[in-house]
RNA sequence: GGCCCCAUCGUCUAGCCAGGUCAGGACAUCGCUCUUUCAAGGCGACGGCAGGGGUUCAAAUCCCCUUGGGGCCA
């Protein structure tokens, strides 16, 4: 049975570059019907954090991505590791090795002066009986050195085909360090040989490393994986995506109102493709049809465009009831109101937005003129739309005439409007474009009626009658604005 | 510096493995349309095989080099 793991170190949040490389490791997995596994590399005692692992179980389950089988911590298996690698040192495949930070550093400082490639230069290996009896004695540190043997290791990798390398470019790399703990290398190859992974899916970053680990694999007597080489995630400027690119990880996703079937569907897409010109690919489809085989072997450019767009497609496919429920905890955030006590508007509003928005927080501060009286008109729709004074007496006229209205109500209130069009003479937009702007300070916005509907007849009077005691006499260019109109 | 990976519109990509269709789609941009505005929708435009050598009747596709980008050693 297919058996793959997604495994993050929990020294940060969980971003872009792990989301993908987890979904295309679930997406492997539940195609072949096999178990997607996760398992936290928290050896760095140092950079590890119990709030990250929070963060990144949360952010996976978000996302959809359910994981199979207990969570493996490489914590708490320590032991696991140090009695292996004393297993290849008993074989004479590692060796102790006595050297300090220092000595190592000054090797490297030589490397590149001379710009050399550093690699250990197995000092240790040569080391006397003496001299190793003498560093015994005095309690000097020791880590555990890989052996490497001559040759080389060629893999055959699933994105990019197969992959050498000269074993002479390894260098003898450190499997025990000497405060006991493991090297990504050691506690991978272990965990991943006892996990009974049977394909490693990963960034291309780690290459390099792959040579090492079936060189472990190999002294052990264990069987390599198959492993897959997933292309980078890069931001705009072709770097490595970092903070600096904006949202990253998907905390931020979440807070910024992207829904979680965008991000899957936007992030598979980001190096893989079906193969055909389909865009919005549900999750149970791409289970079906996600082949490894046509994963992309080049890095690729997050663009939050896309994201953007995909994220407003996935909002119009939600209907008005999921839409609202979604997006109450943005409301609740804002702090305008206790959401369950508006929940009938609400529900009036939001369908309004359904197109207009491209993230769910967005939704809130485009709408924010149905909770507050408190919005100032904009400037540009005022030197727009109240050039003519005649639109004073047409709102006039309509005020009116709405207050004389018994059933107020979206068509009600059309007709009102169109027909004082009429009666003027004006066209509808005449008056539509200023009314807009007296009722929601905006100049853009849903259908004006639909907005006069959800207002209400006293509150459309209010704002009606607040603009013409304001704006009365105004003169685009040659009046002061208004106080608290800008 | 050494080793490794990669290279199709601005971006994500199809096409490459099994060479021969005006290099197809999506996002973005721009235009038109619908419309009370903005969106959404519909229609359209712009825009690409990094460069150079080969192999071949024929190269985006196969090979080599250069250039560029990325990664690991750090």
């Amino acid at each position: 049975m297919v058996r793959v793991r997604f495994a993050p170190s929990p020294t940060g949040a969980l971003h872009v570059g792990g989301i993908r490389t987890a979904l295309y490791n679930y997406l492997f997995a539940r195609n072949k019907g096999g178990r997607f596994l996760l398992r936290i590399e928290d050896t760095d005692v140092e950079r590890s954090k119990k709030e990250w692992i929070d963060v990144i179980t949360e952010g996976l389950r978000w996302l959809g991505l359910e994981w199979d089988e207990d969570i493996v911590f490489q914590s708490k298996r320590l032991g696991v590791y140090q009695e292996h690698a004393m297993k290849l040192l008993e074989e004479g495949k590692a060796y102790y090795c006595y050297c300090t930070e220092e000595e190592i550093q000054e090797h490297k400082e030589i490397a590149r002066t001379l710009k050399k490639p550093f690699k250990y230069p197995r000092t240790c290996l040569k080391r006397s009986k003496e001299e190793i009896e003498a560093f015994e004695r005095e309690k000097r540190p020791k880590a555990i050195r890989f052996k490497v043997p001559e040759g080389k290791t060629v893999f055959n990798d699933l994105i990019h085909g197969e992959i050498e390398f000269d074993n002479s470019e390894v260098e003898d790399f450190v499997l025990l360090k000497q405060n006991g703990f493991p090297t990504y290398q050691t506690a991978v190859v272990i965990d991943d040989h006892f996990m009974e992974i049977t394909h490693v899916i990963r960034g291309d970053d780690h290459i390099a490393n792959t040579p090492k680990q079936i060189l472990l694999y190999r002294a052990f007597g264990w069987e390599p994986p198959e492993f897959a080489h997933l292309p980078m995630i890069l931001g705009p400027d072709k770097k490595r995506l970092s903070k600096r690119h904006g949202a990253t990880s998907v905390t931020q996703f979440r807070e910024e109102g992207f829904l979680p079937e965008a991000i899957f569907n936007f992030l598979a897409l980001l190096g893989w493709s079906p193969g055909d010109n389909r865009e919005i690919i549900s999750k149970e489809e791409m289970i079906k049809v996600f082949d490894i085989k046509n994963v992309n072997k080049r890095a690729c450019v997050f663009d939050i465009n896309k994201l953007l767009w995909m994220n407003s497609e996935y909002i119009k496919k939600l209907n008005d009831e999921e839409l609202l429920e979604k997006i109450l905890p943005f409301y609740e955030k804002t702090d305008w109101f206790k959401v369950e006590e508006h929940i009938d508007v609400l529900r009036k509003i939001v369908p309004l937005f359904k197109t207009r928005v491209k993230t769910l927080r967005e939704l809130p501060e485009f709408s924010n003129y149905f909770f507050t009286r408190n919005y100032r008109y904009e400037r540009k729709g005022l030197d727009k739309h109240f050039v003519d004074p005649r639109v004073f007496e047409i709102l006039e006229e309509i005020l009116s005439e709405i207050i004389s209205l018994k059933d107020f109500d979206k068509e009600s209130a059309e007709r009102v409007v169109r027909e004082k069009a009429k009666q003027n003479n004006v066209k509808a937009a005449f008056i539509i474009h200023p009314l807009r702007l007296v009722l929601t300070g905006k100049t853009v916005g849903p259908g004006l009626f639909d907005i006069m509907d959800v207002l209400g007849k006293d509150e459309v009077i209010f704002r009606i009658k607040r603009a013409l005691k304001e704006l009365r006499g105004f003169v685009p260019g040659k009046t002061a604005y208004p106080e608290g109109t800008i």
